[in-house]
DNA sequence: TCAAAAGTGTTAAAAGTACACCCATGA
DNA sequence: TCATGGGTGTACTTTTAACACTTTTGA
């Protein structure tokens, strides 16, 4: 059964070694000339936890499973809900259309090609959209996004994370431009990878890059230290 | 009209010179031989905000308004009523008492002296507890305390905040003291003022302590710069 | 004259920042 | 032979941490 006051929504974002993507649905409309995009979030169900809750709404919606969802901010806004499009949407898939809604927003942040979302649920479509170009969302979800991605830069400048981003072995390349990615700013090369090594999350392999177009890199792993304790 | 399913908990902080303090209510009982302790919180109302809802709360139970509070985790076990008491006292102060209810947690930090909290609503006291001596708490109360801690040692490090703790004019003594009792652990004298000092938030008067029984010390109070962009 | 907190500098280590050139590869 | 990203070191500045003695007051 579901609680009609409190959702969740998930901001989950991309990486696909260049650029940071967000995933989101498009909306089943009765009308179909009609599109609107939204973040993947439903209620709650009663007899379920809100991280629990953000799990399985993910999975319901975009058959992505296995995701660390972290709670990030509760959104309260009485009137959540601005657009005649979003009350038409409510009719079609709520009990109570009209009650006010709670929402708990969960962030996370994967490897792209790890995940292929499948639209299931009231989601039309599942999709990838490179965070430069979001179009306008659902509700209040372009809030919910903003704050997400505040909460993600902040989190990932002081927490060593993100290594789980990378392929099994990379390059300390790769590792700078998820880095430059995320925080969205130029790095030093040397200085980064002085701090990078400095740290000893990651070790170097014997092994090289091949059939690249330029001087081939050594290639690294996770140390078994980091690789112990990821959430 | 209340919000069934969606409740706040404000966990204020007072600070008194020398140790930091949190706000609680004995809740009323049916039966007065048996004492019950809690944070301030309550269910929401449908038309209002959730930082609007802190407001009122806090306000409404423990008469104490004008606290900036902000918002720091949602939660939501299933299971948050632990206890047969818990169950009474909702059986007496709520129309859905069994109704599952996701709390959203609110932080403060103020100077005690400048809040003498009454009780009314289903408070029977309301009164500031040393948190070296915390009593257990109703409902996940206790671990709501946890986390707020955490969180508020977290933000007291980066944010240059806490000076609204401080009587007018103060002394450095008086600044580190608070450092030391919100972060739990001793700092150095000549590097806390190096510090403090370069970073101006504070500005030297002419005026020196009087009247104790130790060399007196030079009075300081908020810059301009600081005095101006407090939450 | 004593107790109690105020006040004050130096040094060493660590961390951060800026910066420019050669290298190995496949096309 | 060229375009491309890989790879490397040094000098300077800033930040942090450790540490001990003298001063002023009221009791």
């Amino acid at each position: 059964m579901q609680n009609p006051n409190v959702s969740v929504d998930c901001v989950v974002f991309g990486f696909d070694k260049e650029k940071l993507n967000l995933l989101l649905i498009e909306q089943k409309l009765a009308d179909k000339r009609k599109v609107q995009y939204a973040l993947p979030g439903d209620l709650i169900l009663e007899e379920e936890g809100l991280d629990q809750a953000a799990s399985r709404v993910l999975k319901e919606i975009s058959g992505l499973s296995g995701i660390y969802l972290k709670q990030f901010e509760a959104f309260g806004d009485p009137h959540r809900v601005k657009d005649i499009k979003d009350l038409e949407f409510l009719q079609s898939y709520r009990e109570n259309p009209q009650a006010r809604v709670i929402t708990i927003g969960y962030l996370a942040l994967v490897k792209m090609e790890d995940f292929a979302p499948e639209a299931s649920s009231f989601a039309e479509k599942v999709f990838w959209q490179d965070i430069e170009e979001l179009p306008s969302l659902a509700f209040d979800h372009d809030h919910i996004v903003e704050c997400a991605l505040e909460k993600l830069r902040h989190d990932f400048i002081r927490e060593k994370t993100g290594f789980e981003l990378l392929p099994e072995r990379f390059t300390l390349g790769q590792v700078q431009r998820l880095y430059e990615t995320i925080l969205g700013k130029k790095l030093d090369k040397r200085n980064f990878r002085k701090k990078i090594l400095k740290e000893e999350l990651v070790t170097a392999t014997n092994q090289k890059q091949k059939g690249v177009l330029h001087k081939p890199a050594r290639l690294y792993e996770l140390s078994d230290l980091k690789n112990g304790h990821n959430p």
